[in-house]
DNA sequence: GAGCGTCGTAAATCATAGGG
DNA sequence: ACCCTATGATTTACGACGCT
């Protein structure tokens, strides 16, 4: 009975994580907006279409994202070099 | 030269994002009773009155204003299951 | 013009996925 | 199996702004 009530009232934190390729898509999108990560909402669509997640899933990642971002920056700096690295790749192209 | 580092550092970008949120109350997680009052007092009405707000503050220890805020998340919260998740 | 509404978010916390 | 970190989702608490 317990097993089944907490399961009902927490059916929603069911999860998987994305797809490599959607969380790439995502770091793209915020490396490459570093000094503003905040997407608007016709991006977060563009976005949510991208990944194949929803809206909300696209704003809880970039919240999630930010927050831990800022919080250890140096954590995140190798990463943030390979996308910018990228994105310049990309433009030179 | 100081400019030995890669170019995107340059500033903390971290420091440009938003307001640095000083004296904010830390966020505390409520009982599993005051939430399931709240829960209730919910499905009874969604908006509150002044002294419906008054009662629930007093009955779990909370302040009208994180009462007010409850509810106010608490309305967001239902507006996006039914984004969602039309059903279930 | 004080007061409550929504909207978007920060920050902490929760619950699990995933990997060693 | 166990432990630990990464990660997606949810929960408090506000600021900004709207309406009355």
């Amino acid at each position: 009975v317990m097993i089944l009530r907490s399961r009902f009232l927490d059916a929603r934190r069911k999860r998987r994580n994305f797809s490599k390729q959607a969380t790439e898509v995502l770091n793209e999108y915020f490396y490459s907006h570093l000094s503003n990560p905040y997407p608007s909402e016709e991006a977060k669509e563009e976005l949510a279409k991208q990944c194949g997640i929803t809206v909300s899933q696209v704003s809880n990642w970039f919240g999630n994202k930010r927050i831990r971002y800022k919080k250890n920056i140096g954590k995140f700096q190798e990463e943030a070099n390979l996308y910018a690295m990228k994105t310049a790749l990309g433009a030179t192209q | 030269g100081s400019e030995d580092k890669e170019g995107p550092d340059q500033n903390d970008p971290s420091a440009n994002w938003l307001h640095a949120r000083s004296s904010r109350k830390k966020r505390c997680p409520y009982t599993k009773y005051q939430t399931l009052e709240l829960e209730k007092e919910f499905l009874f009405n969604m908006y509150l009155t002044r002294d419906r707000r008054h009662e629930v503050a007093r009955l779990l220890n909370l302040t009208e204003r994180q009462v007010k805020i409850w509810f106010q998340n608490r309305r967001m919260k239902m507006k996006k299951m039914n984004k969602d998740q039309p059903k279930e």
